[in-house]
DNA sequence: GGGAGACCTAGTAA
DNA sequence: ATTACTAGGTCTC
């Protein structure tokens, strides 16, 4: 029952290294036959030097080589990133499903598959790159490869029985480091919608920008600039469906191209700022509030503590964490307590405790866990009614077991 | 500063 | 079949 849910398509995003401009666009078929090739070089030291956790691909051998048509290894292993529990669980809606285990996306002007490969480790496959070196960081990059994941897991284990067990089960749940506008973007578009329809309206914007080349009939392109959004009318995003998210969307353009310094630099330097400062900033964006900043930072701004609060937050954290709540009903007003108590709870990294929390209530991963840990029905608040099965939030990513975006 | 209602759509219930 | 209502996050009043 995984897969149906599976086949819900995610993007990507690019990182906010400057964009290069790539060249001509690649129609490619992603590899299929994984191959035991070389390891990259890693000099990710300088990139990743403020990262806490040791980086993963420190130790790497250095080499490198990929022929076009195999799949160059990350040496990483499933416990550190396992894509069916990173791409389509949320946090990005761009990726697309394109084989088996398999994902692509864009990042900056790179378009790369990734691949479970058999062995557990990941692979991946630029189908169109200027610059191997440049697309290789970038990924490293995106996948936010300067952290461990099973080193901060590990803490998390020690502290919290329930989390020890769901990690076993649900092993290399990655938080990726997106590009800050794609994301601002993607989350703009999440609010108060579901993820059938956050998708198309996605794709709608992508599609504005450079063509990239298709793969496994999927077309795609690098995020338009700033000033490529702003070409676009309000009546032409309803047109399109986004209702009454068209306009925020206009606003927050307009916005970022009025920062003296720029829209990009002005978001790249919401990740200096502390988290309080860097959702202030975001909130002053128009269709962003609290939960839509909260998905922002922690999903682009390494914000790695940011918590976005929505309903199905609220219904984990009555559940497991402030069980004296439970049964009342979330206002904005506790949002903060929540996110205080998830802190609290798993310290530095609660982001990420909280999207393996988060991933472990989806239907579909509820299907494969065992029993017990379904039996803890929700307590719902008096006037709450049962949960609908179509239209989901964003942030509840991929909630939908029916979901079939594509 | 907190609360209520509007906004937009898709899905569900009546 | 149509209609009424619902969730979901932000904004405005």
């Amino acid at each position: 029952m995984l897969q149906s849910n599976q086949s819900v398509a995610s993007l990507t995003k690019l990182r906010i290294m400057k964009r290069k401009t790539s060249s001509q666009p690649a129609s490619s078929t992603p590899p299929s036959s994984p191959h035991q090739s070389p390891h990259f070089p890693v000099k990710l030291n300088s990139i990743f030097a403020s990262k806490k956790p040791k980086n993963i691909l420190k130790n790497s051998p250095a080499i490198t080589t990929k022929a076009s048509g195999e799949w160059v290894p990350l040496s990483i292993g499933k416990s550190e990133l396992y894509l069916p529990l990173t791409f389509p669980t949320g946090q990005t809606f761009r990726w697309k499903e394109t084989g088996p285990l398999q994902y692509t996306g864009v990042i900056g002007p790179h378009l790369v598959s990734l691949k479970q490969l058999e062995n557990g480790d990941v692979g991946y496959h630029f189908h169109h790159t200027e610059c191997e070196e440049s697309a290789r960081l970038a990924l490293f990059d995106f996948l936010n490869l300067g952290i461990s994941l099973s080193e901060i897991w590990e803490e998390f284990k020690v502290s919290d029985l329930r989390f020890c067990e769901l990690a076993s089960y649900l092993e290399g749940a990655r938080v990726l480091r997106q590009d800050p506008l794609e994301c601002l973007i993607q989350f703009i578009c999440s609010s108060n919608n579901n993820i059938g329809r956050i998708t198309k309206m996605v794709n709608f914007l992508s599609s504005l920008g450079k063509y990239l080349g298709n793969v496994g009939g999927y077309d795609f392109h690098q995020f338009p600039e700033i000033n490529r959004l702003a070409m676009v009318s309000e009546t032409e995003l309803r047109e399109a469906g986004f209702g009454y998210r068209a306009k925020y969307i206009i606003g927050t353009v307009e916005a970022l191209q009025s920062k003296p310094s720029g829209g990009l630099q002005w978001l790249a330097a919401l990740r200096k700022l502390n988290l309080e400062e860097a959702v202030d900033a975001l909130a002053s964006l128009p269709g962003v509030g609290p939960k839509v900043a909260a998905c922002i930072a922690l999903f682009s701004l390494d914000q790695h503590h940011a918590i976005p609060v929505d309903t199905h937050v609220w219904q984990i954290a009555t559940q497991y964490l402030i069980p004296e709540l439970s049964g009342t009903r979330f206002t904005p007003k506790l949002c903060s307590r929540v996110a205080d108590a998830f802190v609290c709870k798993y310290g530095k990294y609660a982001g990420w405790a909280q999207t393996l929390l988060f991933i472990a209530e989806l239907p579909s991963q509820k299907a494969i866990l065992p029993s017990r840990f379904c039996d803890a029905e929700k307590v719902k608040p008096a006037k709450s009614k049962e949960r609908k099965k179509g239209a989901h939030n964003a942030r509840s990513r991929s909630m939908d077991g029916n979901e079939n975006v594509m």
